[in-house]
DNA sequence: ATGGCAATGTTTCATTGA
């Protein structure tokens, strides 16, 4: 099974992207962030053309999730929000696919780290926490996949003292995702060897991108039993290139066996 | 010393992102 998760910054811009990449790269779950739709406006007949059934929790302008399956894969008990988290913010959508369970999150930004959408996200993370650890005693085989808004380390960072305390890097943020880590959790991404300096955002400013000024932000955290599955993670850098990009590049995890699609 | 890009709706600027 190949797994995918990319925040597309807005799926209407990004709509013929996305169709190419599909093409391209032939994802059998893709979790989406920041499609800004809201569900009635969410492409599906498009997606279904490319061979994919479209689960959407979304809202215009802001947030918005979405989970793409392909066609042929058992998916069921789809589910959205974080339940006992009042949010009104589209941020969760989960499903279980080929008896995985997919919990494709947008993470709050925070913005900086005195202002109210930090501690929002602080106690965004923390309602994540109680959610996963729930999720994960009920399905072996967990990943947690999206735009998670935390750099983990100073390596996932293009200059950590630059970032040094600041929001996505911060002593709190970063103790955050390691609550996630002692659930049982692991960072696909780290489980193999990676070339230096990998990131899965840059900043649309200041010539960023080709100067590599990235941070990794974009995360699928696995299960201890579904990371005995786990053959790959990569980021796949060539989708940031070209003619209007999302700031945000896709990462993929590929898992051996269990079902007919799965891959090298 | 500073902003620099992109998307959206409240649209011809303000807000947000990260």
């Amino acid at each position: 099974m190949k797994l995918a998760t990319w925040n597309v910054n807005s799926l209407n811009v990004r709509l013929p992207r996305l169709l190419d990449w599909l093409a391209a790269s032939a994802p059998d779950v893709v979790c989406l962030q920041e499609t800004k739709l809201e569900d009635l406006r969410f492409p599906r007949d498009e997606i279904a053309a490319a061979g994919y059934r479209a689960h959407a929790h979304g809202q215009k302008t802001y947030n918005g999730v979405a989970i793409l399956v392909r066609d042929g894969l058992v998916c069921d008990d789809v589910a959205t929000g974080i339940p006992g988290f009042a949010d009104e913010q589209k941020r969760v959508i989960a499903a279980t696919v080929g008896g995985v369970r997919v919990v494709c999150a947008y993470v709050p930004n925070g913005q900086s780290v005195d202002s109210d959408k930090y501690r929002y996200k602080l106690a965004w993370c923390e309602a994540a926490t109680g959610y996963l650890r729930d999720a994960l005693a009920g399905h072996r085989e967990l990943a947690f996949a999206g735009d998670l808004n935390i750099a983990p380390q100073p390596a996932d960072v293009h200059d950590p003292a630059l970032w040094e305390g600041q929001v996505l890097c911060s002593g709190p943020e970063r103790a955050a995702f390691e609550r996630w880590l002692a659930l049982g959790l692991k960072d696909s991404f780290r489980l193999f060897e990676q070339p230096p300096r990998t990131f899965s955002w840059w900043d649309y400013r200041q010539l960023a991108f080709p100067k590599n000024h990235g941070l990794r932000i974009d995360h699928i955290l696995v299960s201890d039993a579904l990371a005995t599955r786990c053959a790959s993670c990569t980021i796949d850098r060539a989708a940031r290139k070209g003619e209007k990009p999302s700031d945000h590049a896709p990462v993929i995890a590929q898992f051996r066996g269990r079902d007919a699609t799965a891959g090298a």
